[in-house]
DNA sequence: TTGCTTGTTGCGAAAATTCGCAACAAGTCA
DNA sequence: TGACTTGTTGCGAATTTTCGCAACAAGCAA
């Protein structure tokens, strides 16, 4: 899933923000790492190739990604964060509380909700990434929760 | 809110755990502190009564409360944990990324929605507690999303 | 290309959270 | 009531995440 770089740097630049290689790392790193990437995953791939990089600038650069909609956070089961690379078709999670597992849920299910909140609560829910906990076809059964 | 502690002892000593004079005084700090209380502000409040009571515990105990279901774990808009009472009636928030407000939202209205995903999907969706993070009434105007 | 402005980084320290293990004590059973 | 079992706690250290500030460098303009 390579990410378009010029496209991303351009969105950055115009919105009065740097382009720096560290965000170039990290934005890399995280694009091949894959799905949900931890900070710890991210810093260990980044520093390898360039050692002073810290990890106080990969948990910046993460938010900051976050906040840019070019990163989605996910939230795990186990309630740490990681991250993913946020297409221009969201997605959404069902975490499986026992075996960690992920299934992916596409956006269209969660447009009915969000329009009920909006009309109903006049709030505006950010879709762009949500996750749900509960247990999978394979954990449902043996876990009795 | 005042919880009924007899039953909760009872629930708990059933299920071959113990009642410790650090649970139950956690489980009153949440319970006095109100809605979104953080890990933090527990501590505070128990180590004045009892100064022995490390952090460690807090941070154990309100894990343990909430996967006994005494607690719920709430997502605030900055990505950190809090926790409150889990009353019978699960109720669910909508948190405003602007102004940090919390709006109640009834658990009826994502029943549908758990359904839903049992038929499509096969997947339990946990709904003891869920959070949505969006714009509110005030901030949907103001802010730029 | 050169210099300025100011957004970013690196570093070290602080704060938040988790872990391991020995000492402790809640609940149980005689 | 008095021991025993084993779930819990406290402590200190490790890990994770955040913070403050001075040095740095990306992008802009001349």
């Amino acid at each position: 899933m390579p990410h378009n770089t010029t496209e991303i740097n351009r969105q950055l630049r115009k919105s009065g923000y740097r382009v720096t290689p560290q965000r170039q790392l990290i934005l890399d790193a995280v694009c091949q790492l894959g799905d949900h990437v931890t900070p710890d995953a991210v810093y260990d791939h980044v520093h390898r190739i360039a050692p002073t990089l810290s990890r106080a600038t990969v948990y910046r650069v993460l938010h900051f990604l976050t906040e840019q909609h070019i990163l989605a956070m996910v939230h795990m089961a186990d309630g740490r964060l990681a991250y993913e690379m946020a297409g221009p078709e969201p997605h959404h999670h069902l975490v499986c509380r026992s075996c960690d597992s992920l299934l992916e849920l596409p956006h269209s299910v969660l447009l009915a909700f969000r329009r009920a909140m909006d009309t109903q609560y006049d709030f505006e829910v950010d879709v762009s990434h949500v996750s749900f906990f509960g247990h999978c076809t394979d954990c449902r059964d043996s876990a009795g929760a």
